[in-house]
DNA sequence: ACCTGAACACCGTTCAAGT
DNA sequence: ACCTGAACACCGTTCAAGT
């Protein structure tokens, strides 16, 4: 005989999501958000297959809440980075997250949805086929990998660490044999997150132009 | 009254990398590494400080064994692809560890090694400070990037899923509203891992050289 | 310094039973 | 269909003791 749902899949999401935001992803755990539901922990076995559909219930969480919808823009160029800079930013507001954002795959609307309104200006510009894919593939590859090199790079902050003492560290390595390293390092006071990602994408969007320029050339 | 060490921290490495790599991440636990060795569970906070260490094991070994010195290129676009290839195969051997490839933060000579040397030919093609920055940040995160998208984006495989299934899910979708990622499902058929690779890097080579290129006018 | 076993406070999940 | 408590086999780590 059936029962209507205690709770939905929507109050799961959030209650999971905050639990990832205040206290971090390893707080995340069955009995965790049972208890934050008020609930036993086997009530949440009516809503997900197992403990890897809460880090599914986060992600969905995180990439429904984006809006890819955007002013019609002056060019594909422009459209690709609005997307991009959304889908980025969007990530970067629960940084504890990040590694699952990453890491779980999962087939859903919402990320169809993405994923789709990143393929259609890079359709817009000529791309088609293996050259379409590899795009799109390079785009989400730059915007998940920048905001988690953020977080975790060789040159990121340690927690608990100031900007000027990694810098100090880095100037303390031996400058002959990390030139290049020890240069970037003192670059990180003039740079900013979002001017590094905004540089980034404009390197791709370049280069996206020029191959779509040569292959008009030879079409020619 | 000191004792000498059971174990190298290399005796673990390898221990430690062989778990992950024949029984997945989440086999990798103190006590499964303790057993591995023949040992008890509290003999490893001799070698660690936490759980969290046993991670950062896996990943030294993963880039520690990896070469990054190469043959003298014929200009900085050839030895940055070589290295970035290099660290990108690096780390799809060991697949099941990329989530903590990724994720776990650190700063040892390994890493701090393949840093330099990819800084070193963006260092030759003219890139300076704030742009130095942010073009190491940008390969860096489309070679992380790849290789996790190989693994969990929207088009990759699902565990037990053949591509041919994967591809008639995709074309099921309706078509005008999922346009590219139809087009972008079929060509996955005449793509491969390697392919998609030198494409994305090509394209953000191509980028690189064109911002360069437009700096020169300017200067002039 | 390094090794170790017992104990503690967790964890996901199976089972069996309830509505 | 959905909810639930008890029980089981794990887990990381503290503590106290040993060399």
């Amino acid at each position: 005989m059936g029962r209507p749902p205690k709770f939905t899949r929507e109050k799961l999401q959030t209650a999971a999501l905050s639990i990832v935001d205040e206290q971090g992803l390893e707080a995340l755990s069955m009995r965790a958000l049972a208890q934050a539901l008020g609930t036993g922990p086997m009530t949440l076995y009516s809503y997900v297959d197992s403990r890897e559909g809460l880090d599914v219930l986060v992600v969905e969480a995180i990439i429904g809440k984006a809006v890819w919808t955007h002013p019609p823009g002056t060019g594909w160029q422009d459209d690709l980075r609005y997307v991009a800079r959304a889908m980025w930013q969007a990530v970067r507001l629960h940084p504890n997250a990040i590694p699952i954002v990453l890491t779980r795959r999962s087939r859903t609307p919402a990320i169809f949805a993405v994923a789709e309104s990143l393929l259609g200006p890079l359709r817009g510009a000529g791309f088609a086929n293996v050259q379409l894919l590899a795009a799109f593939r390079a785009v989400t590859a730059l915007i998940v990998g920048m905001a988690q090199g953020e977080l975790t790079g060789p040159l990121a902050l340690k927690a608990g660490e100031s900007a000027a003492e990694t810098i100090a560290k880095f100037e303390a390595l031996p400058r002959d044999t990390y030139p290049g390293l020890i240069e970037a390092a003192l670059a990180t006071d003039r740079s900013s997150p979002e001017g590094e990602f905004d540089l980034a994408m404009s390197f791709l969007v370049r280069g996206l132009e020029s191959q779509i320029a040569s292959q008009g050339e030879s079409d020619a």
